[in-house]
Formats: structure tokens, C-alpha cells, sequence
DNA sequence: TGTTGCTCCCTTTTT
DNA sequence: GGGAGCAACA
């Protein structure tokens, strides 16, 4: 028997061990939820429920799978049979056995995200919308608003009134898109992840023999981070647990409106609110006592829910004394970003094991830089977030033969594949999609007459389609044929791709049927099980949700990166974005380094661009995180507080402003330490020379091994001049426009032009 | 008419 | 690493 109020406090305990009826847990960052809800399932389970009877939705399977492992070490019960995963998951489950009318007898798949990019495309082509029109939105972004009116179940004119208002004459033209699309996914026999919820609320409310069977199986349903609910979620665990009008059954629901990061795709933190309203004589349990992070941390974390425009009145308080301080490190570049967390993680490695560490970002692409730097280190590093192995290329076309095995109807794969072939467009693709599916041999046999290679494609679906086998064996099948396209793609690295498409034939190998298996991929990308322990972590803030590590690095903490440029248009985007600053500095347990880069490369300008720290950093009183800078030769120094922060100055403007303090111009200044410079006036724009004008220049020039000599930074006032240097100073911020190897920059300030400089005297602080 | 190759652009977050 | 738009070719 498990002592339970030995191992819970008081308010964990009554949520772990409650009777029967719905129960809101609201639980702080760390506050031990997963504790609660892993000791939660073992007091069923000793209460005599069996596993079968109990469902527990989460966000993601593998947090489903953590809590039961630890649950099954507990109460020493296999809990093996307790149904765990997404709300999309289970609903395709279900769906699968309970089949929707509409689809009769034919099998259905469930679309990835750029299936549903690739049928919307198709449908605007069909309607003839936007030809010519260059004001007319792209593909995505109308996925984006038809996913976001469905979600929040608001007509389209609306979505477009509150968040795309320049979008409001297409209103007519997107709704009748809209429905063209509702359309197409019936006659192709898809469903996209939308239709999977709403479908499975169709069915719970009108399938009334359905409705009984999943309400008597499912007798303790548990919800994990209700907060990222949207409506249909939410009803359906109201449906879940019995008829609308009765009395709800045994529903627990956990979750932390300061978490909630999902608005964007339709969750409603009034999900929470309502829970009372929408669950009659529901009980609330407060968790409160954060023990996961150190105060320093849970300094900086309330501190941005002070700033919070609309307050949570939360105040996450531990018991746990000390703690090292948040660091707040300047880099000069991104690139120098990438080196110095490379040097940190390598620190940190010292003393952490590597899964014990993690750097999380806004948006996938944040990572790159740092990617390469840890390929280069020999660091390993596994990546949650951005880019999906389901969705790389080569991933998708061994996909789509198994799709099209599944469903013939299914379009986009069939376009896919057709289009593979030499001489076959969109346009021929479309023609032979339509012969096939037309059923009339004599059409397909004249359509296909000209492409040999994709009927015999074809043909070699039908041969498996007529000898079904395990789906690990079918995909080898797959595999085979589709490598003489695979080299003929990607010529320069088909190995590489070979490699990761074998791992699919593992990840399949558990599966006995295919169907079951796509969907997981395309639902909730399974995992490849080994050496996990000995990698760091990289990680979108999405992607690390509920999740927890000793060291936690948020890198790009700049304006435009985070919060999201996209973010600053409207007030309740904008705190969203604080909200997910929040959930990233609530990762950390230990130790936590915030990283912003004081210039990013920038395409479109061609070369370094200045950044403000983002507001989120500025806002942080300088006692609540040690401030490192980086210096021109790459090391780090420490920032005294008390000094002029970031937010007194407004961000780090380049030259101006009266001269430096004596301890900034006691500064590491190198410049002469690279010989002799040709003589340079700064008071004239200056010609560039062609050769000169190779931009951008690559940062690790032979002459300039440091990447952070990218733009280095030089107290305007203390050192001495390079001889034939002479000083001249420009009030206001300038841009890097280009790197000029080894040593040089040219900047732009505005209204003075252009100006050649030496790459050094960018000044960072002081300014 | 349709395919292919080129350039420019941008790149939120997830199921 | 694409998507979209444009121009050249079959």
C-alpha cells in the first residue's frame, strides 16, 4: 500500500485521492502535477478500476507514457490498458471503429499538414480564386485562418475582421473556399485534424449506442493541460462523461491558465473558467507550491507574470533556499550566440548528464545556427519542434505509396507520387488522378499509355494492395521501388535519406496494421526509442511543454524572434508570447541562461542587423539576473549591476553618444593586434573596390577566425585609434550592411549613408 | 499547353 | 528549404 499523504501534500493528496465526480486541479508550474495525476491513477487502480476504464488525454503520447510508467511503478499494477494519448489520437481510435456515415464503406486517411496545404491549393485553383492577384493570400495562409475559424467556430468574415483585416474583400471568396474544401475532403475520403474532433463530437451526440458503449468504457477520464482545450475538446469530455443534462461523471481536469500557449489555434483559457459551469458540482484544487525551481528562477518567472496585462494573481513560492543566479548573456552575434552556448553546454556537461539539459527557442528556425555548431562540437542533440521527420520530403513520398495503397482516392498522395516522374506536372497528375479515379480502364490505360514508369507505380500498389502483410514488411516492399527515385531526386544526398527512411521500417515494426501506423505518424510522430539519454535537448517552447530539465538555455531573446513579430499587432497575441516565456523559464530546475544576441544576420539587409533585447528581457530588473557581455575576442565578462541595464538605455545603439566610462574603455579592444590597417577616413561615404563587394561575407574568413569579430563591439572613447584611423561620431542607430573581410563592416546610418568602419568600433554598451 | 528551371522571398507556434 | 511567380523550352 502506498502511503499517499506521506508522499503528496495536502493539496495534492486530496486531488489524488478525491471520489467520485468532476474535479478541476489548477496547478502552478512544477507544482507536481504529473505527481499528482501518476498517484492519481494508482489510487484508482487500488481502489479496484480497471486500467480499461480509465482514459487519460494528454498533449502528447509520450507524456501520456511517462505518467503511466510511473504510475505502474508505484501501485506495482501493470496499468497497461489505460487509453493515453492526444485528443486527435484517440479520436482517430475511435473513429476507426465507429465509422462516420458519410464514408460508407471506404477507408479514410488522415491529412498532414501539407496535405491540407496541397488540397486547399488545389480547391482555389479549381474555383479560379486569386489569378493574378497578387494581393490575394497564399496557400498557408489561408489553411491558417479556415483551421483558425473552425477551431474557434467562428465564421470566417469574422476571423478575418479581427486578425486579417486587409483580408476582409476576400471574405466571400475564402468562405466559398472554405466549403469547396469541407467538400473535397468528403470525396477523397480524408479527414484533416479538425474533422477529427468534430466528427468524433458527431458521433458522441448522435450515435447514441456509440455514446453509451465509449461512456461505459471510459468511466475516470483525466484531462492534462485543459488550458490548451478549445471548445469541441472541451464538449467532448463533457460527452464523454455522460449526457448532456445529467449529472457528469468522473472527470479530472488539470491545467494553469498562465500556460496557456495555444490560443493561435483555438484553445480557450475560458475553458478553465467555465469548467464549473460546463461540469455541475465540480471541485477545485489549487497546487501551489512550486518544487521544481530554484528561487532565482521563480524570481524571474513571476516577475513576468507581474508585468502580465491582464493579472493571474499567481505567485509561485518554494521552500527551496539558494540557487546560482539566471544568467543574462549578451552575444555579439547569433552566430557568437551559437559558440557561446556551445561553450556553456560543454561547461554544463561538467556536471549534468546531456538529457539533463535543454535550449529552447521561439520558432524551429531560431536553432540553426546552433545546430551546426553542435554538429561541429560533437555535441548531440535531438530537436522538438519545426520540421517533422514525417514531413521531410523523402518521408512524405514513401507515405504516399502506402496512402494510396490504403485509399486510392486519396489526391495529394497520388499527385505526389505521379509528379515524381519525369514529364508529369501538376496539370498531367490531375488528368491521370481523375482517369483513375473515374474506375474506367479504357480511360486509365489511354491516360496512362505515356508514363510506363508511374503505372507500373501503380501496379506495384495493387500487387500489395492484393497480399496484405505487416506493415514493416509493406513499407520495405515500398522502399525498394521508390529508390531509383530517391537517387534520381537527390542525387547529392540520397544515403543519407535512404538511412532516415530504415528508420521508418523500425518505427513500424510494433504496428500489425498500416493504417494505424500512418496515422501515428502523421498524429503524433512516434519516437525513435535509442540513445536519448546521452543528448541534449533543442526545443521549441511548444514542444517543451510539461516537460523539465537541471539547465535550460532560451536563445534569440530578441525583439521580432521573441516575442514573434506577428505577435505585436494585437495585445492578446502579445501576451500569449509572455505566457510562453513563462512556460520556457518554468523548464528550468536548477539553472537557467537567457541568450540575446545583440545583432542577427539578416538576409535582407545583407548583413548584420541590430536587435533590441526582447521586451521580456528588458523589462527584468537588473538584481534578477547576472549580466555577461561578450567581449571582441569572444570571452565573456561580467556586467556589474547597478550599470546602466539594456531597458535604462533603451537597447544597444551603435556609435554615438558622449564618450565611455573608463571601466568600458578598459575594454578588450584587439584591433591592433591584426597588424596594419589601410588608412580609412570615416567622414566620407566610401567607393567599394569590386572585389570587396562580396556580400554577405562568410564570418570565418582566415583572417578573422572568431566569429564574433562579425561586428565586434569598442568603447568609442577609451583606446587608442589604429594609426591612420580617425574618430568620428554618428548620433543615432545604424545598420550593418555587409561584412568586408577581414576587419571591416559597412554600416548605414541614416542620414549620414553609408560608412565603412572598422568592425570593432561598433559600439554595444555605453552608448 | 504544360514542364522545367530560375529567382526572390519568407520562415511562428501544433494536431 | 520550399512556395510562388516568371521565362524559356518541348
Amino acid at each position: 500500500m502506498i502511503d499517499y499523504a506521506k508522499a503528496l501534500n495536502e493539496a495534492q493528496y486530496a486531488a489524488a485521492t478525491c471520489g467520485d465526480g468532476p474535479v478541476l486541479v489548477v496547478a502552478g508550474a512544477g507544482s507536481g502535477k504529473t505527481r499528482t495525476i501518476t498517484y492519481r491513477l494508482a489510487w484508482l487502480a487500488e481502489q479496484g478500476v480497471s486500467p480499461e476504464s480509465m482514459l487519460l488525454l494528454t498533449f502528447t503520447r509520450k507524456a501520456a507514457q511517462e505518467m503511466l510508467h510511473r504510475a505502474g511503478l508505484l501501485c506495482d499494477h501493470a496499468l497497461a490498458g489505460v487509453q493515453g494519448g492526444t485528443f486527435h489520437a484517440f479520436a482517430y481510435g475511435i473513429l476507426r471503429r465507429f465509422r462516420p456515415e458519410w464514408l460508407a464503406d471506404r477507408p479514410f486517411t488522415v491529412m498532414d499538414s501539407a496535405d491540407i496545404t496541397a488540397a486547399v491549393k488545389h480547391c482555389k485553383e479549381a474555383l479560379g480564386l486569386g489569378k493574378g492577384d497578387r494581393a490575394f493570400p497564399k496557400t498557408q495562409a489561408i489553411v491558417g485562418l479556415l483551421s483558425k475559424a473552425r477551431n474557434k467556430e467562428l465564421p470566417l468574415a469574422e476571423i478575418l475582421q479581427r486578425e486579417a483585416f486587409h483580408l476582409l474583400p476576400y471574405a466571400d471568396g475564402l468562405t466559398e473556399l472554405g466549403r469547396r474544401y469541407d467538400a473535397f475532403r468528403r470525396e477523397t475520403g480524408v479527414m484533416d485534424y479538425d474533422d477529427l474532433l468534430f466528427e468524433l463530437e458527431a458521433l458522441l451526440r448522435h450515435d447514441a449506442r456509440a455514446a453509451e458503449l465509449l461512456r461505459a468504457r471510459y468511466r475516470h477520464i483525466l484531462v492534462d493541460e485543459y488550458q490548451d482545450t478549445n471548445l469541441v475538446q472541451a464538449r467532448i469530455v463533457r460527452l464523454l462523461a455522460g449526457p448532456e443534462g445529467e449529472a457528469p461523471g468522473n472527470v479530472m481536469a488539470v491545467g494553469d491558465e498562465a500556460q496557456s500557449i495555444y490560443a493561435f489555434r483555438g484553445a480557450n483559457v475560458r475553458n478553465i473558467l467555465d469548467f464549473p459551469r460546463l461540469f455541475p458540482g465540480a471541485r477545485i484544487i489549487r497546487l501551489e507550491e512550486n518544487y521544481r525551481s530554484t528561487r532565482p528562477i521563480l524570481a524571474v518567472a513571476n516577475n513576468l507574470l507581474e508585468h502580465a496585462a491582464e493579472s493571474f494573481r499567481k505567485t509561485l513560492f518554494t521552500r527551496r533556499e539558494g540557487g546560482s543566479p539566471v544568467r543574462l548573456v549578451t552575444p555579439l552575434s547569433d552566430k557568437s550566440q551559437a559558440r557561446l552556448v556551445v561553450e556553456r553546454i560543454r561547461e554544463l556537461l561538467r556536471t549534468h548528464l546531456p538529457h539533463e539539459i535543454a535550449v529552447l527557442f521561439r520558432a524551429g528556425f531560431h536553432s540553426f545556427a546552433l545546430e551546426m555548431a553542435l554538429n561541429q562540437a560533437g555535441i548531440a542533440f535531438r530537436k522538438y519542434g519545426g520540421l517533422r521527420y514525417a514531413e521531410a520530403a523523402h518521408v512524405k513520398d514513401v507515405v504516399a505509396f502506402a496512402r494510396l495503397l490504403l485509399n486510392p482516392l486519396d489526391m495529394s498522395a497520388f499527385e505526389r507520387l505521379a509528379a515524381l516522374h519525369e514529364g508529369i506536372g501538376p496539370k498531367t497528375a490531375q488528368k491521370l488522378y481523375e482517369a483513375a479515379a473515374s474506375g474506367d480502364t479504357a480511360r486509365m490505360g489511354k491516360a496512362f499509355a505515356r508514363h510506363a514508369a508511374f503505372r507500373a507505380d501503380m501496379e506495384f500498389i495493387e500487387s500489395l494492395r492484393a497480399r496484405p502483410q505487416a506493415p514493416a514488411l509493406t513499407l520495405a516492399a515500398i522502399l525498394e521501388q521508390y529508390r531509383p527515385l530517391l537517387e534520381l531526386h537527390y542525387p547529392e544526398d540520397w544515403p543519407r535519406r535512404q538511412q532516415a527512411l530504415e528508420e521508418l521500417l523500425q518505427m513500424a515494426a510494433g504496428y500489425t496494421e498500416l493504417d494505424l501506423f500512418l496515422a501515428d505518424l502523421a498524429l503524433e510522430s512516434p519516437e525513435e526509442e535509442e540513445g536519448g539519454e546521452d543528448r541534449i535537448t533543442l526545443s521549441t517552447i511548444h514542444s517543451a511543454k510539461g516537460l523539465e530539465w537541471n539547465a535550460v538555455l532560451i536563445i534569440d531573446l530578441v525583439e521580432d524572434r521573441f516575442p514573434s513579430r506577428h505577435a505585436l499587432a494585437r495585445p492578446e497575441d502579445f501576451e500569449e508570447e509572455r505566457r510562453l516565456m513563462y512556460v520556457a523559464c518554468t523548464r528550468a530546475r536548477q539553472q537557467l541562461d537567457l541568450y540575446a544576441p545583440a545583432t542577427l544576420y539578416s538576409r535582407a539587409e545583407q548583413g548584420m542587423t541590430h536587435v533590441n533585447q526582447s521586451p521580456f528581457v528588458r523589462e527584468m530588473g537588473p538584481q534578477l539576473a547576472e549580466q555577461w557581455l561578450e567581449g571582441f575576442g569572444g570571452g565573456l565578462r561580467r556586467r556589474e549591476s547597478g550599470f546602466g541595464t539594456p531597458a535604462a538605455t533603451g537597447g544597444h545603439d551603435l556609435p554615438g553618444g558622449p564618450a565611455t566610462s573608463p571601466r568600458a574603455a578598459a575594454g578588450s579592444f584587439r584591433g591592433k593586434e591584426r597588424g596594419a590597417t589601410p588608412a580609412l577616413s570615416d567622414a566620407e561615404d566610401c567607393q567599394l573596390p569590386p572585389e570587396e563587394r562580396l556580400s554577405p561575407a562568410p564570418a570565418a574568413s582566415p583572417a578573422a577566425p572568431s566569429a564574433t569579430r562579425d561586428v565586434a563591439a569598442a568603447p568609442a572613447g577609451g583606446p587608442r585609434l589604429p594609426q591612420g584611423y580617425c574618430r568620428h561620431r554618428i548620433f543615432g542607430r545604424g545598420k550593418v550592411v555587409r561584412q568586408l573581410p577581414p576587419d571591416k563592416v559597412q554600416v548605414n546610418f541614416p542620414g549620414f549613408g553609408l560608412k565603412v568602419i572598422l568592425a570593432e568600433y561598433l559600439l554595444m554598451e555605453d552608448a
